[in-house]
DNA sequence: GTGTCCGCTTAGCAAATGGCAAGAAACGAT
DNA sequence: ATCGTTTCTTGCCATTTGCTAAGCGGACAC
């Protein structure tokens, strides 16, 4: 079933419904067991992965060895490691399933086939790659600007289902906090809420 | 004179002078007096700037309404505001020239029109993209997990030039602390160094 | 059941950073 | 040269966050 892929493609960028079905059918299905790899750091990854069910998470290594949860991935996105898969280098990050994984993915060289046949691919390939560009500005302003109370809020707003998914000490990661903190940010914020019941 | 831009081309793809040259003759010089801007927040750019001479800071407003500085430009960069640019939606950022500068532009319409025309220009566009996300992800990775004294000496080691261009004030916002706070690092590094010298 | 692993919380202390305000230094316009 | 603005530094104190370690409860294997 490539049904939900079709769908994302046409509400990143207006499709005909023809065109959408021409790219997807390019796609092909793939399972990932919980705890496996999608992408392992230091080799050379040509997949660009709809994630379709389950949850991922990508991480990278800090300078003291420290993972660092750099994404977190629900069903309807698109996953890949943009330096691996287009500049053909070893990944810098490591890829992982949360849970049980199913998607659609695409190689590098059927990607670029599909660009050179199907202009419009070209521009929903695009289109993917600013819309991940401009969410990773706004997180960094983020990092920058708010607090870490302010950027869990926000998450809890935008995007709870990771809550129901991901454990919070790769939440906490995500958000540049440590698992403590955290757990200090959720006990004051259940503290105000209690209150303001009141 | 275009040499700079038809250079800096070819380094970030492997490309003829011959097709170097037809990309470049599509641009258009352009100048920015110190203080003026190139793209203005909430308005929609069309924009796509090489920048030659001078130097260039891009910034947002956080939720308490301080400015933050996103990125900083020096020559032979490419500048410009993605998500205005590629979705034509009004700017979130301001991109202000910091001294008085000079590069060469294009609008999107040329550039789509360069992009059917000329399939290696897509490539290249598209690895200039790449680049940028690839530079903005370590930059948040650096944001999460190492100290703002790291994160200053990476950019004295990565950016030198910045430091005779930019005040410290747009570089402490850049790095995500405050002008207050680089100075107390500057201090302590200053120390430091005279104590390693004696 | 019992032990073990994992996820999450809690506590105490140390370090990093911010907010505010004042002062010094550099720069620019007149 | 002078005045005013901007930039940079400094000091004081409050807050946030990290680090380390401990404890608790659930899931699971045996």
């Amino acid at each position: 079933m490539t049904g939900s892929l079709i769908q994302f493609f046409q509400q990143t960028l207006p499709l005909t419904e023809e065109k959408a079905m021409q790219i997807a059918a390019a796609f092909q299905p793939v399972s990932l067991q919980k705890g496996t790899y999608f992408v392992k750091k230091g080799q050379v990854s040509n997949r660009y992965l709809f994630l379709e069910t389950g949850c991922m998470r990508a991480y990278a290594m800090d300078t003291s060895g420290t993972e660092v949860t750099t994404e977190l991935y629900l069903p309807q996105q698109v996953v890949f490691e943009v330096a691996s898969f287009f500049k053909k280098v070893p990944a810098a990050e490591n890829y992982q399933a949360l849970e049980d994984c199913t998607g659609q993915y695409i190689t590098f060289d059927d990607l670029q086939t599909l660009f050179h046949a199907v202009p419009e691919f070209r521009e929903l390939g695009r289109m993917i790659l600013v819309n991940g560009f401009i969410a990773f500005k706004q997180r960094t302003l983020a990092l920058i600007s708010d607090t870490a109370e302010q950027r869990y809020e926000q998450l809890l707003a935008t995007r709870p289902a990771l809550l129901q998914h991901v454990p919070l000490k790769y939440i906490a990661s995500y958000l540049g906090i440590t698992d403590t903190s955290l757990s200090r940010i959720r006990k004051e914020m259940a503290q105000k809420h209690s209150k303001a019941a009141q």
